[in-house]
RNA sequence: GGAGGGGUUCCAGAGCGGUCAAAUGGGGCGGGCUGUAAACCCGUUGACUUCGGUCUUCGAAAGUUCGAAUCUUUCCCCCUCCA
C-alpha cells in the first residue's frame, strides 16, 4: 500500500475511500494535489475540524499539495448534511470575516516554505458567483438525476422527517461537486478529503469529474471522532473547543488536552501530534499523565507556538502545585486606593472576574473553594486589607484550577 | 384545508389557582477520594441581601382574582395526525 494512505489508516484517519486500490496506485506514482473544503459557517474553526486539517499536513508530509477550499460561495447556500434544519443564512460581512480568520488558522498548520508541497488556498465564491444559470444547467445540471439526488442522506432525512428542505439547499450537493470539477481543471486536484458526513458530496464529485471530463478522481473520508465517554469531541460547557486564541486561550486550549480521558489518549497523540506511531505505540501507559502533558504540549505549539506552550506547561505546574507562589500566574492590578473602600472576598472574587454573581461567590465561600494565599477563607465578610499583601501581592484561589496573582501599583 | 398536542429555569422534563424560585434526571460549579483522568460519594445550581427578607422569572401582551407557571382573551412560534 501507498505509504500515505498507510499512515492515514494506521493513525485512525481512513473511513471510507473510493477506489482505494487505484488511488494507492497512483499516489506512488506521482505527487498529487487534493483539497479539503471548510465551510464559513462559524468565526473560527474549532477542535472538530482539527482532524481534517491534520490530513492536509499528512498530505504535505508525504509530498503532496494541500488546496484548502474556502466555502465562501457554498456557505451562503448551506450544507444540509447532518442539520435537521435550515440555517439561518449569513450575511456576506459574516462570511467574508469567517473565511479570512479561518484561513488565518489554517495557515499555523501548513508548511509554507516547501514549494512543492505548498498549500493553496482558493475561495469557491469565485467561481460560484458568476454561474451562468442556463449554461450551469445544461453543462452541470445535465449530470445530475433527481432520482439519485433524493437517495442521498442527507436529502432522506429531511423528506423523510418531513422536515422542509428548500431549493436552494438542495442544489448544495451539486455546487460542491461543481467545485471538485474546477478544481480538477485549474489546479489537477484528484482527491476530495472530508469528513464522514461529506461522503455523499465527495461522490457526487468524483462521479461528476468521470462525466463531465472523463476523468478518475477519488475520495476519502476519516471517522466521526467519538471519545471513550460517549460524548463528542470538542464540545465543553461553555462552547466549542475553539482554535483561535481570541476564543480560548493558549492555556485552555493547553488544558483541554491536558485533561483528555486515559481511554483517548493514545488515539488523540496519533490523530492530532506529528509523533511517530512506532513511538507512540511503544509509550508505555504507567506514565499517563507524561502522555497528557505531552499530547497537550505537542498540540499547543502547533497552533500557538512553542512560546505558548512552553508558558501554559509552566502556569500548570504552578496552579496545581499548592504552594508556589504563583510567578507566571495570570495577574490582575489594583489601585492601592482599593483598601481604603472596604472591599471584602466577595468584591474581590467578582473584581478578579472569576465570578459575575455574589451570591455565586457567597456559594464557593460555604462550599470552602475561595482561598487567599492558599487559606481558605470562610467568613464572606473578611475585608482586604494591606496585611494580606506580601511585596505588594497576593495570591486568590477559586476551587483548585482558578488562581490569580493580584498585584498593588 | 381539517383535527389535535405543545412552548417552564443551561438542557430534557414535571407542575396545572396559594404550601412554587418551581419535582426529577442530565450538565455545570464546589467539596471528598485521586492522578488536573475515569468511576464513586456529598453539597450546590435566578439576582441582591444588614441573612430577617427583598426583587425578577414559567413564549408575548392584556385581563379575571386577595393571590396566576397554573384560569380567560388576543397574538407569535413549534410539533403530530388526516387530506
Amino acid at each position: 500500500m501507498n505509504k500515505f494512505l498507510k499512515e492515514f489508516k494506521e493513525r485512525g484517519f481512513f473511513y471510507q475511500c473510493t477506489s482505494e486500490n487505484d488511488l494507492s496506485e497512483l499516489l506512488d506514482k506521482k505527487k498529487i494535489s487534493a483539497y479539503i473544503g471548510f465551510d464559513c459557517t462559524a468565526e473560527s474553526l474549532h477542535v472538530g475540524s482539527l482532524l481534517q486539517i491534520m490530513c492536509l499536513r499528512l498530505l504535505q508530509k508525504h509530498g503532496h499539495r494541500p488546496i484548502v477550499l474556502l466555502g465562501g460561495g457554498t456557505t451562503r447556500i448551506g450544507d444540509p448534511s447532518g442539520k435537521d434544519k435550515t440555517r439561518k443564512l449569513l450575511s456576506e460581512k459574516e462570511i467574508l470575516k469567517n473565511a479570512k480568520n479561518i484561513k488565518n488558522i489554517l495557515e499555523k498548520f501548513l508548511d509554507k516554505k516547501n514549494k512543492k508541497t505548498k498549500p493553496i488556498f482558493v475561495d469557491n465564491y469565485k467561481w460560484l458567483k458568476n454561474l451562468n444559470y442556463i449554461n450551469f444547467l445544461r453543462k452541470i445540471g445535465k449530470h445530475f438525476t433527481i432520482n439519485k439526488m433524493l437517495s442521498f442522506d442527507s436529502v432522506k432525512t429531511r423528506l423523510e422527517r418531513e422536515q422542509s428542505l428548500s431549493y436552494m439547499e438542495f442544489n448544495y450537493m451539486i455546487l460542491q461537486a461543481y467545485d471538485f470539477l474546477e478544481l480538477n481543471n485549474k489546479e489537477d486536484c484528484i482527491l476530495q478529503i472530508g469528513g464522514s458526513d461529506q461522503w455523499g458530496n465527495i461522490i457526487n464529485g468524483v462521479d461528476l469529474i468521470k462525466k463531465y471530463s472523463d476523468k478518475e478522481a477519488f475520495g476519502l473520508t476519516t471517522p466521526l471522532i467519538t471519545l471513550a465517554s460517549g460524548a463528542k469531541m470538542g464540545k465543553t460547557a461553555d462552547g466549542a473547543v475553539w482554535l483561535d486564541k481570541k476564543f480560548l486561550s493558549p492555556y485552555d486550549y493547553w488544558q483541554f488536552w491536558r485533561n483528555t480521558d486515559d481511554r483517548d489518549v493514545k488515539k488523540f497523540l496519533k490523530f492530532f501530534t506529528d509523533i511517530e506511531i512506532e513511538e507512540i505505540e511503544n509509550f508505555s501507559d504507567q506514565n499517563i499523565n507524561h502522555l497528557k502533558i505531552l499530547l497537550a504540549n505537542k498540540t499547543t505549539e502547533m497552533l500557538h507556538g512553542k512560546k505558548e506552550s512552553l508558558k501554559s506547561e509552566k502556569i500548570a505546574k504552578e496552579t496545581f502545585s499548592d504552594n508556589s507562589s504563583g510567578s507566571s500566574l495570570p495577574s490582575i492590578e489594583l489601585s492601592k486606593s482599593i483598601l481604603n473602600k472596604n472591599i471584602n472576598i466577595i468584591d474581590l472574587v467578582v473584581l478578579a472576574k472569576f465570578e459575575q454573581s455574589k451570591s455565586e461567590v457567597r456559594r464557593l465561600i460555604k462550599g470552602k473553594a475561595v482561598k487567599i494565599n492558599n487559606q481558605i477563607i470562610e467568613d464572606e465578610k473578611f475585608i482586604i486589607s494591606d496585611k494580606i499583601f506580601k511585596d505588594n501581592y497576593v495570591k486568590l484561589s477559586v476551587g483548585k484550577k482558578r488562581h490569580i496573582r493580584i498585584e498593588l501599583n
